[in-house]
DNA sequence: ACTCCGGCATGACAGATGTCATGGCCGGCA
DNA sequence: TGCCGGCCATGACATCTGTCATGCCGGAGT
């Protein structure tokens, strides 16, 4: 047994994924067998090739690195999956745990990690960040309605009440009554600082 | 002659640094001799180790790639700079190439392009994606002035007018006034859309 | 000497934003 | 059945934000 550990490698930015692959492709006993660089391409790219452990970037065009965790978890219930991302949110820790993900690693980790992480999967394990866990524990669940969190995604790249009531087919006291809900839950006094709470947090 | 060479990688993201240096690794003439993680730690790599190019990233903590870039012209006229970089801006490009860059490269570019820019600098080319130069050349130069530039950046957290104010040592209305400039300068309707669009271009 | 530009400031005004009270509708839950 | 929470809306109010006119100062360029 023993046989070579096969890797499907889901990264949009081309020179950090191919990095990625010579990285691993220095360890003897693993492989990059397939290589994507949407998030919409993993599940037919995990589909073609039998593959033992699936690495997810998080920010991706096409899906989420967290949201094809959750279709490869429907699908290939034994394939295992390490979301790797540049940004520690710990909201993004959360909802990637709650999609099933087996590991989580911060890009600003040292690069053995990687490989190890592959083996402690592998073998059954959960990989996940201490510091990273406690923060996300601590944040507690993301408090902000679906409604809300729709609203200021749109408010975030500094649209008006008034093209915002236009875009999600509201009032503009709809709009402007769930900022406000939104700005209070955040702890914060406008929307701009609750656009840039809630993207620290990964609430976003 | 054509003895190996010899590079310096600054990058502040372990896994992607060790990625690219394990992908440079294996090019049969070149070897990565030293590895940093802050802007501010570039000089002093460079005179501890005779390198032929440095690869900066410009996100960094201490000084970005680009103030690295222009301490190492000064001091190090012969070595080769080349930036790489997540996000293209048009803006980062024309501050690189002020800084006295050999080559501009994203990081969404192909890896192949990697090893190729350091051969072609070395060679006395300069190396800059094409699209990324036309849309440089047709924004034309940074519109805002160092004081806007202050306020606007300042601005980006969402603090308030009064916050600016005494964060900056200046009157509420002088706030304004810059932010309004800012404002009509880049053809947006608020701050946030201000903050937004001078972020894309690289102007801030 | 004159003009232009950037930096700094004030006051006045219109419009955008945030808060609050209030109420209707619906689905889930005790 | 009754209560609660999320969703949607309105109107009133206070405050914040963006614009404009205007002015002063100092340096750079003609």
């Amino acid at each position: 047994m023993s046989r070579t550990i096969k890797l499907l490698l889901a990264e949009d930015q081309s020179m950090v994924r191919e990095a990625l692959a010579a990285l691993l492709g220095l360890e003897e006993d693993m492989e990059v067998v397939v290589q994507v660089a949407r998030g919409d391409e993993v599940p037919a790219a995990a589909r073609a090739h039998a593959v033992d452990v699936a690495l997810l970037d998080i920010e991706m065009p096409g899906a989420t690195g967290i949201e094809a965790a959750a279709v490869l978890r429907r699908e290939f219930p034994d394939l295992k999956v390490v979301v790797l991302t540049t940004f520690g949110r710990p909201g993004y820790l959360r909802s990637a745990m709650e999609a099933g993900a087996d590991a989580f690693l911060v890009k600003d980790a040292p690069a053995a990690q990687l490989a190890e992480a592959v083996r402690k999967v592998l073998a059954g394990e959960r990989v996940i960040d201490p510091t990273l866990a406690a923060a996300a524990l601590a944040d507690g669940a993301n408090p902000l309605t679906d409604r809300e969190r729709e609203v200021l995604r749109a408010a975030a790249d500094g649209s008006t009440n008034a093209e915002l009531a236009a875009a999600l087919h509201l009032s503009q006291g709809t709009v402007r009554n769930y900022l406000s809900t939104a700005i209070q839950k955040l702890a914060v006094r406008n929307r701009a600082e609750a656009v840039r709470i809630a993207r620290e947090k990964g609430w976003l």
